[in-house]
Parts: C-alpha cells; sequence; structure tokens
DNA sequence: TCAAGTTTAGACGACTTGTCAAAATATGAC
DNA sequence: GTCATATTTTGACAAGTCGTCTAAACTTGA
C-alpha cells in the first residue's frame, strides 16, 4: 500500500494538487478559462511539467470525472448494503445520488462534461476505460437490486427485462441529474423540490412495476426517506474518507502506480 | 411574410447555409474541428463575413440547437394534438421524441452540447432567451396534457403536483435521450431496444401514477405504440415542411427579421 | 565531489479566435 | 452611363492557447 518510494509519493501528491486546481478553476470559471498554463501558474510550476501529468488539458476533465464516479460509486455502495427490504436499497440509491448532486454539483457537471466530444475524445485510452468500468460498475450496483428483488419475489416476474428497468431507473437518474445541473429556473417552472418530485416518481414507477410496497403509509413517506438519508449518510463519515484515483503513469517508462481503491 | 427584401433574403439564405455546413462539420468531425475559418472555406466566403452571421463558434451552436428544439416542439405539437385519450397523447409524446432521437442524433447532441458551460456562457442574449422560451414551450406542452388527463379524470388527485409529474417525465425523456446519446455499449449492458424500454417504463410510471390505463391488452400494446408513430410521423411530411429559424440581426444597426415561424 | 540519470522550465511553432481598416461592391441621383 | 455615397467583404493582424522539445537544474549514489 504505501510501497511508493518518496518521489513517487511526491509525485502522486502532485498529481492530485494540480486537478484540485483544475477542479477549483473549472467551478469557478468554467471550462474555457482553464488552461494549462493557469493550473502550472497556480500550482508554482511549469506547464512542461503539468503536461507530464496529463496530456491535454482534457484528460485533466476525464480524471476528475472519474474522481467523481469512484465518489458517487462509494455512496452507491453504502445504499445498496442498506440494511432494508430490496425497495429501500433502491431508493437508498437514489437517495446517494440526491445527495451528491448537493454536496458536489460542480462534480455532477464535470461528469457531465466528459461526455461531450471534444473531451471524450481526446482522453486517454486508460480514462476511457476506467470510465466504462466505472459506468458499468454503478449499472451493476443497479441491477443487483433488481436482480434481488426478482428473486425474493418482491418484483413479479414480467416481460422486461432487469436491464431494462435498471435503464429506466438510470435514465430517470440521469436525467434529473442533468436537468439540475443546467440552470433552468426550476422554481419558477413550479418545481420547488426536484430531489423530493424525483423520489415520488420513482416510488409511482416502482408501484406500477408492481414492486412489493414498503410498510409506510404515505403520510410518513418523508420521514421514512430522510431516515434512510439519515442512517447512510451521516454528516461526518462523508468526503474525505473517498480517496481520489491515484496519478496516472508519468512518461511511459514508469509502471502504472499501484491502485488506492 | 415575404417582406424581406431581396438582400435580406439573400443573407438570410446564407445564413442558414453557414449553419448547415457548420451541422455537417460538427456531426462529421466533432466539435474542436469546427472552426469559422472552416465554415468560411466550405461556404466560399470569408471569415469576417462569418463574424457577422455569428459572434462566435459558440453561437453557431447555439443557434443549431435552438433550430433542433423548434423541430422538437413541431413533434410534441403533432403529439399532443393526437385524437386520442390523454394517456395516448402522452405516449405520443414520448414516441416524438424517440423518433426525433433517431432521425436527428446530431441535432440531440447539439442540443446537449448547448448547456456546456463553454457555449452557453458565451451565446448571445437573444440566442439564450429563445431557448429558454422554447424549453418552456415544450414544457408546456407535457404539462398542458397532465392537466388535461387531471381536468378529465384519467389521473386521481393527489399530492403530487403537474409540474413535478411533468419534470418526471422530462428527466426519463432526457435522460435516456442522453444516455442514447452518448456511446455507451447499451447491447452490450442487455438493453437492445432502449427506446421500447423506456416506453415500458413510461406505461408503468403512469400506472403507478393511478393514470386511467388504455384499452389495449398488453399483448398488442406494440401494435398500439406502432399506430400512434405511424400516424403522427408518416415519412413523407416529416422534416422538409420544419422551417429552421431566422437568422439573428447583422450588426446593430439592421432591425430584427420578421419571425418565419 | 562528480558523473549519470531524471525532472523541470519556458522558448517555440502551429493554430484559432475575433478585430479592423482597406478594398470591393452595390445603390441611386443625375 | 457616371459618379458619389453607403454597404459589404476581405484577409492581415494581434492576442492567446496548445503541445513539443531542448537546455538547464536538480537528484542520486559511488
Amino acid at each position: 500500500m504505501t510501497g511508493l518510494s518518496r518521489k513517487q509519493r511526491e509525485i502522486a501528491e502532485r498529481h492530485n494538487h494540480f486537478l484540485s486546481i483544475a477542479r477549483d478553476l473549472l467551478r469557478d470559471e468554467g471550462f474555457h478559462q482553464l488552461s494549462m498554463e493557469r493550473v502550472a501558474e497556480l500550482a508554482e510550476y511549469s506547464k512542461g511539467t503539468v503536461y507530464q501529468h496529463f496530456n491535454c488539458k482534457e484528460e485533466m476533465v476525464g480524471q476528475l470525472c472519474i474522481n467523481a464516479m469512484q465518489r458517487l460509486h462509494c455512496l452507491g455502495q453504502r445504499a445498496i448494503q442498506y440494511q432494508g427490504s430490496h425497495r429501500e436499497r433502491l431508493l437508498a440509491f437514489f437517495i446517494a445520488n440526491d445527495v451528491f448532486q448537493q454536496m458536489e454539483e460542480d462534480a455532477v457537471c464535470n461528469m457531465q462534461s466528459y461526455q461531450h466530444d471534444q473531451i471524450i475524445n481526446k482522453v486517454s485510452e486508460s480514462t476511457r476505460m476506467r470510465h466504462s468500468e466505472l459506468m458499468y460498475g454503478i449499472f451493476c450496483q443497479v441491477k443487483s437490486i433488481v436482480e434481488d428483488a426478482m428473486r425474493d419475489g418482491d418484483l413479479p416476474s414480467s416481460h422486461t427485462s432487469a436491464e431494462d428497468m435498471v435503464f429506466g431507473f438510470w435514465s430517470l437518474n440521469h436525467g434529473a441529474q442533468a436537468i439540475r445541473s443546467h440552470q433552468y429556473p426550476l422554481e419558477e417552472l413550479g418545481i420547488s423540490e426536484p430531489g423530493a418530485a424525483i423520489m415520488i416518481m420513482l416510488q409511482s414507477l416502482l408501484d406500477g412495476l408492481g414492486w412489493k410496497p414498503d410498510k409506510h403509509p404515505s403520510v410518513t413517506k418523508n420521514e421514512h426517506l430522510q431516515t434512510i438519508r439519515d442512517a447512510l449518510f451521516s454528516q461526518q463519515s462523508l468526503p474525505s474518507e473517498i480517496k481520489p484515483i491515484p496519478p496516472m503513469p508519468i512518461n511511459t517508462h514508469q509502471p502504472q502506480l499501484e491502485s488506492a481503491v
């Protein structure tokens, strides 16, 4: 784990420092204000050094995206391990996403930026692979809940495959996240609590699929959700413990550093 | 309607020509290959002339986005005018989006690109306003269906507002469109027909909301959807009739050209 | 202390953006 | 048809960014 040399640790630290600066710049001034020169300046290194860590600025964004997805994956993991019915586990997963949206609005934006052809097409092969893996990992988190529900009879067998259902949940969640991260004046449109609205839609969708209802009368539904939220994401244990991804190998002759996950 | 001078018509035509070239470039080579010089070259004009039509390349993308949304709005209009139950009208709306997704994949991408801060922040005020208006227009299309359904008793009164429901539909639709427009290998994930999957999810969601079911037994549901699709979007009457937005005013001393919608 | 290896700095070429003044063109009065 | 005026188009230019590459600075260990 700490089998890294002092030098390697220094490099890894710098790598994360660059990423952190990039994230700040991105959040505060947007993508087109982010330049390698700027990052270098703020980090008090030169451009050449930054380029040893990232082939291009798109690669930086790509890695920020991966970091974000890793954190999201961690939250998802907590959710699916929630001690409750499968329905509650799925609710927990959505709650996790809601929490993430609120805690890390900028990271959600980064994750969406990644899909822009300008970025995805310039990112390194390994970053693209990691992204796919994480995507798949999150997909499987939800799929496992659905399959558990099917297996245990919470969800009647139907013509709809687990995958198609997951795609539906994914769409609902992804769409809500995307819309919320844009600057639409949802309030003005009459949508005062988008997060809560999505939870209701999800509940309805589950009902419509014949998913076994939870025992809570609808009056206490909000409290119920709050309970799950509290159980999963109590304030103190949140972001600090989540490790960023290890840096990319520098140059070509250095071995890929060991994963810190 | 044709109260435009010859000159004005020429300018409008050129404007659309530029946009058309930009759209091709964008589709074929991506955003970072799109440059004003390139557009100018292909159109056999000089860069300066292109800059008289668009302040920057982001403005071009913004206008492409608006054009796309106008076409989508037209399709939506057909959908909500479908002669059938309110449930069918809502299905028709989703079908319209599915058709659009398939017919104009690149336009869907443009619409998503628009949200990227790099673009939305550089676009002209008037383009931004048009975008908001169109967004709101589409939102209201769906809202009108929901309100009609509530009024006519197809949808039981509940704690959920029409707006929140629309937000749910919007999310589901938007998310599906976004995911499909990225290059995830959905097939490999076991999602062979994302469009169909979303329709099933939508039906389930409507069921869960207590929306009055349609009379068709589930065996013929696919045929039912196909019927709606055919009725609305018969091939011959589709894209040609949809007018692009009129060009932006050139310089500042020219009056805004009359809307062609 | 010094030589070999490694890392960093920043000058540089290539490219794009957006501007602007001069050249080309259109208009319309006579 | 001609010429003065107004408009439009052009492309050179300044500014800025990207990504490269070599020389300088630094590290390491004998």
